[in-house]
RNA sequence: GCCCGAGUGGUGGAAUUGGUAGACACGCAAGACUUAAAAUCUUGUGACCAUCUGGUCGUGCGGGUUCAAGUCCCGCCUCGGGUACCA
């Protein structure tokens, strides 16, 4: 079974489908069966848990991983059916209560299912499997809350109790996971009980002094009881005593159990790598000799009548490979095949020997710090390391893990606009002509209802619905909500939350017609932070302010703009204090507009500025943290202008630590004091503790943790000096009023508090 | 429901190991220059009280630990993201 998008004419993997529908133009997905090339990621289930805790990655992307690959530990149990050979194996993470067990429940996929209903049910039986192979993925998760199911006539035997247990179907039940079967314990798990409670199925209660009338009890912390040779045992303590004991008769193992599938790899599509195989009849061979497979050229990047895929249409000759077979495969590589490895690639590009080099692998090893988004953690980021862990063991590569320490840096969200639009009511006017309303209108009526009908009718004054039914109005002026809907409006139409009627009518020819309900004359919006997107029409575009303010400001000012890590709507507000900083930092050059540095010794001051600077900068960028270095920048320029520094050997400092975020400008002033090399290439400076120390201290005085003045002290001073200084300081004696104190707390170049 | 993250002035944010809360900007207000506007410069700007010196409160809410809490602990609330019949 695979998940098959008719609309994009492929399969597509677990990961890229939300909510039933394909992640990449939303289009339905339904679950086909169709022979595919898959890789056995599953083996690795355990491993890519594992390895997760060596990675310097953040918690919610491992958290994400660990929940998609879902391990949990249990055992599988078999249940026998009389007069039948087979048994039902179901997997239980709880064996312990297998004393609770009252029914047994089969997915309607079930291979038993068919044969162990009684003649009796069949009928009921068939329907129910028809009906539940019907309901779409997107069904089955949006109806969580309703129970269906249906009982087979026939029955199970309890291991221990060998009382007879009926066997059900439902479609709780995923034929994808474990054996495809359970047994129900409705006492212990809150879908057993839902489901026990409608069908009128016995609820056994094997928890001492715990209330199931009204729910299951699903914390694993109550003592057995009902349970036979388990009771009065602790859940924890039974598991593995419930194991044993039914290992014993052959009825149980343990078993771990995942919820990872193995990734399909094969995509119906032109545009992918082509697989080096080759087919004879039906079985596929691997092509033997080392050549890269090319893509053969096609008359058209469509499926074939029958459905196959795109390459299907070529003929034998038109493969530039050798085989001897009779076609080659026709499915190509999905993108992560791609995506997995191309790191190892980059390291060694023009290698025609081999993938890469091994002193290269040797040298770049794997990669450092990973910037990337977090919506991959399913996807790329489980894939990639999958891959490398194959490549690893084929001892290909000298590491297990791609990625040693990965930073998500935020998302810039887009600030969207809505109008509300009248729905086509069945009336001439609402026909011919679109209506908005303005934001206001329709939420004072829907949830105030601030205003009559009669003031409502003068609103519409300037409108065709003005002259509307009066049956119409009086839908609209009670329910307007109901007859409106929220669309997204470019926000290039609109100024702030006022809606550009103009502009908004000439750019579609549908809106041409477009009438408006106004309020105090203007058109509001309503608006909302989201992702910023095409299909939003809330995408900013860089070019006018790149335009306006220069390429450095920008880039200055998306730095600025907060952490890395940090998701943000994306507003302009503030990028006129980064263009003035730009702006002074080049009058630092320059004098009456032209350029003039001077060369010679820079004064103690400036040094001292330029070389907190530097540290600051360093520390800041070696802690990913890019936004504080801007603010140093800022009061590194300040500074230095109200010095009138225009030093060569400082400005030259000043340049490099600026140029990553301000490539442009300090390029140019770079080359203008006689630099012939890029700053791109110049070495990052160390900075001298000797400029920055200082041989005193302002210490903050404090009473009771609160700050009251500050007090400069010589760094030199010992704990017990400075005590004394601090008490016979007159502000202290004044802030005493003669009143005792209790205890000083001195922390050398830090701060001093007095408790009273 | 479960898992992860975040709540600091009017706004974006800073405070790195528990040690001066609000750096740096935006915005706003006043002033200088200008016929005027823009640009630029100067000053002020958490709230409340006070004529000044100053005082009280203040990092989502309620407790706690500590000489000292935005930072640590316990319990909640709100928002954002992920995930969901996984036995």
């Amino acid at each position: 079974m695979v998940n098959w998008c008719p609309e994009l004419g492929t399969v597509l993997a677990n990961d890229e489908i939300k909510n039933g529908f394909s992640e990449r133009g939303g289009f339905p997905v339904e679950q086909k069966k169709m022979r595919q090339w898959s890789m056995r990621i599953t083996a690795y289930a355990e491993r890519l848990i594992k390895d997760l805790d060596k990675l310097d990655w953040s918690e919610s992307i491992k958290e994400t991983q660990k929940n998609w690959i879902g391990k949990s530990k249990g055992a599988t149990i078999n249940f026998q059916i009389p007069g039948l050979e087979n048994k039902i194996e179901v997997f239980t993470t709880r064996p312990e209560t297998i004393f609770g067990v009252s029914f047994i429940v089969l997915s309607p996929e079930h291979k038993l299912l068919k044969k162990v209903t009684t003649n009796k049910q069949k009928q009921k039986i068939e329907e129910y499997i028809a009906k539940a192979s019907l309901r779409s993925e997107r069904e089955r998760t949006s109806e969580v809350k309703q129970v269906t199911g249906e009982f087979t006539g026939a029955y199970a035997i309890h291991p221990f109790t060998k009382k007879k247990l009926p066997i059900w179907t439902a479609d709780y039940v995923l034929s994808s996971y474990g054996s495809g079967a359970i047994m129900s314990v409705p006492c212990g798990d809150q879908r057993d009980w839902l489901f026990a409670t409608k069908f009128k199925i016995t609820i056994i209660n094997i928890f001492k002094d715990k209330d199931i009338s009204k729910s299951a009890y699903t914390n694993k912390d109550a003592i057995l009881n009902n349970s036979d040779f388990l009771n009065g045992i602790t859940t924890k303590k039974a598991e593995q005593l419930a194991i044993k004991e039914l290992a014993k008769n052959n009825y149980a193992e343990p078993k771990t159990q995942y919820k990872l599938r193995d990734a399909v790899f094969s995509r119906q599509r032109y545009w992918g790598e082509p697989f080096p195989v080759y087919y004879k009849g039906t079985l596929p061979y691997l092509l033997k000799n080392d050549k890269v497979v090319e893509l053969p050229k096609i008359d058209n990047y469509l499926p074939t009548n029958d459905g196959e895929p795109p390459l299907a249409r070529v003929s034998k000759e038109e493969w530039k490979t050798d085989f001897s077979g009779d076609r080659m495969e026709a499915n190509t590589m999905p993108g992560w095949a791609g995506s997995s490895w191309y790191f190892l690639r980059y390291i060694d590009p023009l290698n025609t020997k081999e993938f890469v080099s091994k002193e290269k692998l040797n040298y770049w090893k794997n990669v450092d710090l990973y910037v990337g988004g977090a919506e991959h953690a399913t996807g790329h980021l489980l894939y990639s390391r999958f891959w490398t862990k194959i490549l690893y063991d084929l001892k290909y590569i000298p590491f297990e893990e791609p990625f040693k320490k990965m930073i998500n840096q935020g998302m810039i969200q887009g600030n969207s606009r809505f109008v509300y639009k009248l729905k086509n009511e069945s009336s001439s006017i609402t026909k011919k002509h679109t209506i908005y309303f303005s934001k206001n209108i329709v939420e004072d009526i829907n949830h105030r209802n601030s205003f009559s009908i009669n003031e409502f009718k003068e609103k519409l004054i300037n409108t065709t619905l003005y002259k509307a039914d009066a049956q119409l109005l009086k839908k609209l002026h009670t329910q307007l909500e109901k007859h409106v809907f929220k669309t997204h409006v470019d926000i290039n139409l609109v100024e702030g939350y006022e809606l550009d009627i103009k502009a908004f009518k000439k750019s579609r020819k549908e809106y041409n017609n477009a009438e408006f309900v106004l309020e105090n004359e203007k058109f509001k919006c309503s608006g909302a932070v989201e992702k910023m997107s095409k299909s939003y029409y809330n995408v900013q575009n860089p070019d006018t302010l790149v335009e306006k303010y220069g390429a450095d400001t920008l880039r200055c000012y998306e730095m600025f703009l907060g952490p890395l890590e940090q998701h943000k709507p994306w507003d302009t507000k503030g990028i006129t204090g980064v263009y003035s900083f730009l702006k002074k930092f080049w009058k630092l050059f320059h004098k009456e507009g032209k350029f003039n540095v001077s060369k010679g010794s820079p004064t103690p001051q400036e040094l001292k500025t330029i070389h907190k600077t530097i540290k600051k900068t360093k520390e800041d960028i070696d802690r990913f943290s890019f936004n504080t270095p801007v603010s140093s920048f800022m009061i590194c320029v300040n500074e230095l202008t109200s010095l009138s520094c225009n030093n060569t050997e400082i400005l030259s400092l000043l340049c490099i630590i600026l140029s990553p975020y301000a490539p442009h400008v300090t390029e140019e002033m770079w080359s203008k004091m006689g630099n012939k090399n890029s700053i791109s290439l110049a070495e990052f400076p160390e900075y001298k503790n000797e400029y920055i120390l200082e041989n005193k201290f302002k210490y903050p005085i404090s009473f009771n943790g609160k700050m009251k003045f500050l007090l400069e002290l010589p760094k030199t001073l010992s704990i017990s000096d400075i005590e004394k200084e601090v008490l016979n300081n007159t502000k202290t004696i004044k802030l005493l009023q003669g009143k005792p104190h209790k205890k000083v707390i001195v922390v050398p170049n830090k701060i001093v508090n007095i408790v009273i």
